[in-house]
DNA sequence: TACTTGACAGCAT
DNA sequence: AATGCTGCCAAGT
């Protein structure tokens, strides 16, 4: 097996859909979870790999200052920031969540 | 095949 | 607060 730890992403995956609404997780958060803790980029790289029309609610997932790790100004970003908000997750003044409305 | 990058995070300086 | 280094691991060059 060229890959040591198959069905990682999916399980990435499936940690991330286990989100529920109108709350966010970090990268940390999600990689800990999934048995790859310290490993957040991997999530990274797991949520970048999603297709565009995939039903996981990757916008739920920030980084652990509480903010949108896109672009600023890419569709992506926007993207999240929309759906987030649609949610009912609060912004700060410098588009930063303030995680300990979710308790962390 | 080796080196660099990257949707990150945590600790040290 | 800002910067730098290290850990982790996949994907790109």
């Amino acid at each position: 097996m060229a890959d040591p730890e198959p069905g990682f992403n999916q399980r990435i995956w499936q940690v991330v859909a286990a989100i529920p609404a109108g709350k966010v997780a970090t990268y940390g958060q999600v990689a800990e979870k999934a048995g790859l803790a310290r490993a957040a980029r991997r999530v990274g790289h797991a949520l970048r790999g999603l297709p565009s029309n995939t039903r996981i609610p990757w916008h739920r997932v920030v980084n652990a200052q509480g903010r949108i790790s896109l672009p600023e100004g890419s569709d992506s970003h926007s993207t999240q920031r929309d759906r987030l908000e649609q949610e009912g997750v609060l912004f700060g003044t410098r588009g930063r969540i303030d995680l300990r409305q979710f308790g962390w």
